[in-house]
DNA sequence: CGCAGTATTGACGAAAGTCAATTGCAGTGG
DNA sequence: CCACTGCAATTGACTTTCGTCAATACTGCG
């Protein structure tokens, strides 16, 4: 049948932590949040229904991880594929100071696997932000996925070209842009892609981002992060009460931004 | 035989630009200068000797390339792949204001072959910034390269999983890094990847690129990237004449820089 | 010799960091 | 129900880094 190698696998299911409190991004945790990873995926390359249905399969290895969780070391070497179903988390590198920078946010939908699970140490740690639900795919649960289901081999393909192009434009945005326009530049950025998942409409969305998470992504202090937030709102840009961010101006907040989502 | 789709392609040899004022890197345009790409890739993954044949059989594509020539174009689709043989490039990305950020810098040995030749628009464009040696191989030779030799693919893989990592470490760079750090870890960098390729020893290579090359990657002004250097000589532990840098106490140059070469 | 592109210098201002204190707020335990 | 605790957000004062502008030197080359 479609997964052997999976059911066999599939042992590994464990119920996990349930104390929420930065934001479990949606439901607690009844299904796998599986949808969040074909939403994403279907964004970027039509899939079948087997396809869907290959993923359904690997609920198994969903499990709810804590916030500030480190999910893969910095050196080591992976031996499963990580997939974020809810919650978000970071791609980041510490100095030796102990500040660390943000590299890349993970939300709903996103992986790690590596570039398809090569035996390299990874040059970066990998850490919840929030409290998160995870897929942990073993090494050969992940090839034979990868194997039987090439539609979703391609968009995983897709989906690395896209996040290629993120770091590059987080190049950008940190080497160019001033504070002001780095942060709206985020901001617009995590609006499309998690429109594309469906977690945000309207130019609203649930950021469960504390201001030192955004400030170690942007290259800017905790307290200048705070004034420009502040200065957004007083522009009238942007409402952030909470963790709930509505975007009032789109228009002027991409164009303040020399936002372009075409990359993503 | 080894190359029938190269051989039916390689009508494609083109003698090209002869003038060179920053740097043609090496030799000026004798051989294809081919062995950059093959001690690259023997950097990363051992070869067999019908593995450097095939390599030999790109000679071909080999063009010179004039300084500031745009070789890709953002929002274009790739119908072929390019590797720099000699000379420096760029990948960047321009804003409206005409500024540019440039992401990433191609060296001999270095390649872009847009995730093996998808076709999804490019998201930055390339342009040489010295005068350079380039192999533009076509699409259908650069796949049946790939097909044909798995020690070579696994070669360019492991290239691209080490260009990801630079940008990560770029991402740390811009974001965390002062100027004067930024500056030295973008030395480091060159050092160990042109020494890869034997371009480098004894701590010095040249270095064909302008202070305002420098500082549109750096993300400074040339003004400051000017004074940077000076700091760095001044404070010994570099010495840049012309195009001619020596690292002068590498030790404490990549303390400063927090430098790690393992991510290359 | 003079041009054009680079490199260098000085003076000044704007952006962002640091330090330190204060406020706000949610969860905890009494 | 309320004080207590701990983290997050906010604020103010001051410093540092870096950008901008503009002028001046250098250098290879035609």
């Amino acid at each position: 049948m479609e997964t052997l190698a999976l059911t066999a696998l599939m042992n590994a299911a464990v119920p996990g932590a349930t104390r929420v409190s930065r934001h479990p991004s949606k439901a607690p945790a009844d299904d796998g949040c599986l949808c969040a990873l074909a939403r994403r995926l279907e964004s970027l390359t039509p899939l079948a229904e087997q396809d869907r249905a290959a993923l359904e399969a690997l609920r198994g290895f969903v499990r709810s991880v804590p916030r500030n969780t480190v999910l893969m070391e910095q050196e080591g070497v992976a031996d499963h594929a990580l997939v974020v179903l809810a919650g978000f988390a970071s791609r980041y590198k510490r100095r030796v100071s102990g500040r660390r920078q943000i590299v890349g946010y993970l939300v709903p939908g996103d992986f790690c696997d590596r570039g398809a699970l090569h035996a390299y140490p990874l040059d970066h740690a990998i850490e919840t932000l929030t409290d998160c639900r995870i897929a942990k795919v073993p090494r050969v649960a992940y090839l034979d996925l990868l194997g039987r289901h090439p539609r979703i081999a391609l968009a995983l393909q897709h989906a690395r070209l896209a996040e290629e192009a993120t770091t590059r434009e987080w190049v950008v945005n940190l080497g160019m842009r001033s504070g002001l326009e780095r942060t709206a530049h985020l901001l617009c950025e995590l609006m499309e892609r998690l429109e594309s998942i469906g977690h945000a409409s309207d130019g609203r969305y649930d950021l469960p981002l504390t201001q030192v998470d955004l400030a170690d992504a942007l290259g800017l202090s905790s307290v200048h992060v705070n004034r420009v937030l502040q200065a957004l709102r007083r522009d009238g840009l942007i409402s952030l009460q909470g963790r709930c961010l509505q975007i009032l101006a789109p228009r002027q907040l991409q164009q303040l931004a020399e936002f372009e989502g075409g990359y993503l």
